[in-house]
DNA sequence: CTCATTTCAGTTGAACTGATATGC
DNA sequence: CGCATATCAGTTCAACTGAAATGA
């Protein structure tokens, strides 16, 4: 009686290992890991608002919103009201934020690395492939209208 | 410029959908998720210690004591002193353990079903085989002796 | 003495729920 | 009116750190 793959048990414990050299990295910028996050997606998505932030990465509004305060404190990102929508705030990544993440990039690519150690460029691309088609179900078995996103 | 494949990024979505679910099938049994991993584990590895437990799930002999409480408290688990070292004490599921498991085991199947929705089964295995590679990669850079776990 | 195991107690991060005001 | 956005407040889970007692 051999058991399911419980892939379930092994993204946990990939998670909790990559969680705190995640943050200790983040740390060094004076961030949390989920800023950082925040902080790359709008990058690659300037204008978007926080709850469409918030959406896109599997949290509430509200969480979203705690998120961001610090990054706006520390002029990381800006936010300015949407002409079309007075109810919507748009939020940019600045200067700063820009900066901020390229200080970053070098020992993230380094954990990135690590993760797909001895990995043939072939299974480092299926692997990367596999993870985005997983999100893709599980994203369209929460929310059947919302999409995800590159990286 | 393109970006990394940033899967640090993906892994970590894929927990924050992944475990609302699982959560919620762990409570059907009035269990907590990290409650149902161990048990899992127990049921694979009986007469090992908490501390054993707590390394092979990446987490502290504080933080699995305290998992391990209400399974002891509800006779999921059960805990007698090593013969050989009246230090250590042995852990072993129950029988009420182990039905337990069996209950949750369609809901759990559901869950790893919906994950790999659409792969081929060389994709399955694959990814698996990836997922489980990634985290001998990370165990050994913690822990140059830990070890990794079958599921 | 040193090291590992167990356990007590407090702290933190980051999600959660509930409720409200505002504007399309 | 219904719906989405934004924000205020409190809660919970499950990790964390620090520290102590015990025994190999």
């Amino acid at each position: 009686m051999v058991e399911a793959p419980y892939n379930v048990y092994v993204i946990k414990q990939l998670e909790l290992v990559i969680r705190p050299r995640f943050i200790e990295i983040c740390a060094t910028a004076d961030m949390t890991a989920p800023q950082y996050t925040a902080l790359t997606v709008l990058r690659r998505r300037p204008g978007i608002t926080s709850s469409e932030l918030a959406r896109r990465s599997f949290v509430r509004a509200q969480t979203m919103a705690t998120t961001l305060e610090p990054l706006l404190d520390g002029g990381l990102i800006r936010r300015e009201p949407d002409p079309t929508n007075a109810r919507r705030k748009l939020l940019y990544i600045t200067d700063d934020g820009v900066e901020t993440i390229a200080r970053l990039s070098g020992p993230i690519n380094d954990l990135e690395r690590m993760i797909t150690d001895g990995f043939s460029p072939e299974e480092r691309a299926q692997f990367c492939n596999l993870l985005r088609r997983s999100r893709s179900n599980l994203a369209a078995a929460q929310l059947p209208s919302s999409t995800d996103d590159g990286t």
